[in-house]
DNA sequence: CGAGCGAACTTACTCGCAGTAAGTTACCCG
DNA sequence: CGGGTAACTTACTGCGAGTAAGTTCGCTCG
């Protein structure tokens, strides 16, 4: 029989269980005795850790956030000006999704559907990265021409919007575009424009 | 005790109900037995209607999203260029999503998530949109200039993307701008492009 | 009218899974 | 070694999806 570990062990045990079998089967598709027999343990401890199926999804939610944030945070943060950071903030997005395909349909794909407290986290989640996304935006525009916040808002919702879905495409795509290929024709259209891109 | 109606009017009765109380609770938050209360029928013969939860709402998600795509390809195949149709496509789809509340949460909120055959079905919506976007990006780009099919994939999901992340954002904003002051935004932003945006 | 037939509809279940009450075992510290 | 507490389990409840096996309505045709 497997030994007793301390709480903090089994915790990070029952969390690397979870975020893998949600990401193979999806929330709905995942039974928390599933996970339970996967660890090697009982479902009530997995409901003394962490409460509910909800707040063991939002623990790896939570989790897959921070990790993801900070590598995009980085990438954007070593660049020299805000074209660049955009450009390496999208290239670290799409690479970090590839190299984390399970990250992947946890956060993004079915982070959308929970209902209740898991929805709350990843619109969380949502939010973290259209505010640096908008920080970008507002750094990129210019001091004499004044916009609304709401103006900003579109604008840096859309760049987010545009990103999760091309994500998603990417995932779906049999052979999709590598994330330097992908980040560059997606910030040439965002820079440039539909319009000038005629030139 | 209610008359027994023909099945094709037992249908729609059920049809709708489904759609309002999917609207008001999600896709998790609604139980077969609700439905069946609301519409005074019982249970199995939704079952033989739809044959499934996910049936049921597989069929509201092709009704409305038929009506959707109706009301947003009449507005852009009335336009009388690129530009303009883009355009009346974002009003529409906006304003649509304003006037059918419910139609919002079970198409695109919820339509997300749902495992198995429905999140297919969600996924359809959104092709046949990225299709209507692509065609106009299409015919706005000039033809000496080639582009390959994933870079106009790229564009029109990014937009297709956008737009479903504004609508998100619409909903929980506590005064939205209307319809006409978003895709005006959205649109100067897509068509002049970040850069272009400084001047 | 009234048999009888098919479609509309119901009762009364099963089964799987989230969540829980109440206990049991292993480790540690005195 | 004895006792206390944290780690863990067995054995349930309840709810909601899905189903098997009827039952009743209403229409048609003799």
């Amino acid at each position: 029989m497997k030994r007793r570990r301390d709480r903090a062990a089994r915790e990070r045990e029952i969390l690397d269980a979870a975020e893998r079998i949600f990401g193979e089967r999806g929330y709905q598709g995942t039974s928390m005795d599933e996970i339970a027999a996967e660890v090697g343990v009982s479902k009530p401890l997995i409901y003394q850790y962490y409460g509910s199926k909800d707040g063991l999804f939002l623990a790896c939610l939570s989790r897959l956030r921070a990790q993801l944030l900070d590598a995009v945070s980085e990438a954007v943060l070593a660049a020299p000006d805000a074209e660049q950071a955009m450009f390496a903030g999208f290239v670290e997005w799409f690479s970090f999704l590839d190299d984390h395909p399970r990250a992947w349909s946890v956060l993004v794909d079915e982070g959308m559907l929970a209902a209740g407290p898991a929805a709350q986290a990843a619109d969380e989640v949502r939010a973290d990265f259209v505010e640096l996304i908008a920080t970008m935006v507002r750094f990129n525009l210019p001091t004499e021409h004044t916009f609304t916040d709401d103006e900003i808002q579109i604008v840096a919702q859309s760049i987010s919007g545009a990103t999760e879905r091309l994500a998603i495409w990417r995932t779906k795509h049999p052979s999709p575009p590598s994330p330097t290929t992908t980040a560059t024709t997606l910030m040439t259209f965002l820079w440039q424009g539909l319009n000038t891109l005629r030139a």
